[in-house]
RNA sequence: GGGCCGUUAGCUCAGUUUGGUCAGAGCACCGGACUUUUAAUCCGGGUGUCCAGGGUUCGAAUCCCUGACGGCCCA
């Protein structure tokens, strides 16, 4: 029973019946394809280059979509293209005979299997001359326009797979760079000994980083759960059980806003590493952006509007207080000594003429932070040892007691990783969570780390020393593949459901 | 959460200021011509829930209200 179609999709599917008529497949199972675009492309120029009187290569078999048709009367020219080339096919009378006339049940969009020569045309283009075609999945909606692509910001979000399509030349690049960098990081922390996990999603307590979590329930142990918004204490666990250096590549779900640099959901990578702390983190994050920019992009150097960044070590390094002193103009050390309160901060950085509103006192750090330091941080770098109440599971800083050995990476305005020298001291982590949970009753603030009872037992059985890192993957992307929203670097970005 | 902008054919977009030949163009599509095209070309054809729902009006794509979705900026 077929669905009842208007307009343009008519004719398509008025095809499809004409083509079932014929006793035409128009989904078969089998594809008999010998050689990829790119292949048969090679084969041909392969044989120029041996020698023009070599006898001519073997007839292959190539399948792709149809992204072009140009219809010539007696003579007819495809645009196939498959994950390798796009790659001509000439449809000729002569050549084709009864079978020629089926050309007009083929439209845009449909997968092709093509069997013929290599040959280049007058005009020089590589082209498989065509002696048997046979349809491989018909296509009953039009693709969209071949000039401008797919414009469309909705569109290209929710039908990816279009946006994928009309404007491969584009968009494709990044999704396989976006491969590529993870298979170079991948690369570089096996290289350096790391050894890859996975820990839980679903958990009883979203703990190890300031976000509000997902929640969710289990029926069976009628349970509620949280999606995780950190890997860090599960792999702190298994710092504990011996593991010297993990890491683990996966999704991570914060309840919160949609911007250009945030998606409910996205992708880190966290990593530990027993008997290290944060500088030597530093030199590990450095060696890790510009290797793998070196892999990917062939550069150390990526394009940021009109400037150009380097991604080579060593970064520059600046103190957190230093850093907001400087572009902010406020002193924060009494604060941080705890003289002075969030309220006086937050007056105190409205008079400067910032927007900040009342709150626990790490967010009006953190305000200052991203409104004042992060959209000057275009180089590559890095703030260091950070209030200890914005970190409640970094170390403190040795002769600092107020501050403690965190550091973030920042590069074109943007957070890209964020690492400690662990706090592994299981009684000055209770304390600290206790802080935390503190200011989460007082401000009724869901952004606060949560106890986690078990990691604290974990904890007391004794961690070593140890640098923690996290990086965010989506991010990184951004920053090498030279796109401005998170959206442009994932496949599909959260949306809205439309009712 | 606030502000601004957008939503019209399968796609890219005009048309909204000033309500009335405003249902339009290009590509795509359909019919015809064409044996070397590659944004093919030439001739003919408009295929539509103007985002949705209310309202004003003799008359609404256009003005007003509410809502949906998206983008940008701010928070």
């Amino acid at each position: 029973m077929a669905e009842r179609v208007s307009g343009l999709r008519a004719s398509r599917h008025q095809k499809l019946e004409r083509l079932v008529e014929r006793g035409v497949d128009p989904y078969p199972a089998r594809v008999r394809r010998t050689h990829t675009n790119a292949q048969a492309r090679a084969l041909l120029l392969e044989q120029e280059r041996v020698e023009a009187a070599a006898p001519p290569p073997a007839p292959v078999t190539v399948a792709g979509r149809v992204v072009a048709l140009r219809g010539m009367g007696r003579s007819s020219f495809a645009d196939l293209r498959d994950g390798t080339d796009k790659l001509q096919v000439q449809f000729r009378r002569d050549l084709l005979g009864e079978e020629y006339a089926s050309l007009k049940d083929l439209d845009v969009g449909d997968f092709l299997e093509v069997h013929g020569s290599m040959i280049r045309t007058r005009t020089g283009e590589v082209t498989v001359e065509a002696r048997k075609f046979t349809l491989l999945s018909k296509s009953l909606r039009p693709l969209p326009e071949k000039w401008h692509g797919l414009r469309d910001t909705e569109q290209r979000y929710r039908r990816r797979y279009l946006d994928l399509i009309a404007n491969h030349d584009e968009v494709m690049p990044t999704f396989l760079k976006r491969s590529r960098v993870i298979e170079g990081i991948r690369a570089f922390m096996s290289g350096r000994g790391f050894v890859e996990v996975d820990t839980p999603v679903l958990v009883p307590v979203a703990g190890g980083a300031l976000a509000s979590p997902f929640i969710t329930h289990h029926h069976a142990l009628d349970q509620d759960l949280y999606m995780r918004i950190a890997t860090e204490l599960y792999l702190k666990r298994l710092i504990v059980g011996g593991f010297d250096k993990v890491y683990e590549i996966g999704r991570i779900f914060r309840n919160e806003g949609v911007d250009q640099d945030h998606n409910p959901e996205f992708t880190m990578m966290e990593s530990y590493e027993a008997y290290a702390d944060y500088t030597n983190v530093m030199s590990m994050v450095e060696e890790m952006v510009s290797t793998v920019a070196q892999a990917v992009l062939g550069s150390a150097v990526v394009r940021h509007g009109e400037q150009d960044v380097d991604l080579s070590p060593p970064w520059r390094r600046i103190p957190f207080l230093e850093a907001v002193e400087e572009h902010a103009g406020i002193d924060l050390y009494p604060y941080v000594l705890g003289g002075k309160g969030a309220d006086e901060l937050a007056a105190e950085a409205r008079a400067k003429g910032f927007d900040v509103a009342d709150g626990p006192v790490h967010r009006v750090y953190d305000k200052l932070l991203s409104l004042s330091v992060e959209p000057r941080l275009i180089a590559p770098t890095f703030i260091v040892d950070y209030p200890m109440i914005m970190s409640p599971l970094a170390k403190q800083k040795p002769g600092s007691p107020h501050l403690v050995e965190r550091f973030e990476a920042f590069a074109v305005g943007m957070e890209v990783a964020n690492a400690y020298t662990e706090l592994n001291d299981p009684v000055e982590q209770r304390r600290r969570f206790q802080a935390q949970e503190e200011v989460r009753r007082r401000y009724g603030d869901e952004e606060m780390d949560r106890t986690d009872e078990d990691f604290l037992l974990a904890l007391e059985y004794g961690m070593p020393p140890t640098g923690g890192l996290g990086i965010g993957i989506d991010r990184l992307v951004m920053l090498l593949t030279g796109q401005t929203s998170i959206r442009d670097v994932m496949l599909f970005p959260q949306m809205r459901s439309r009712e």
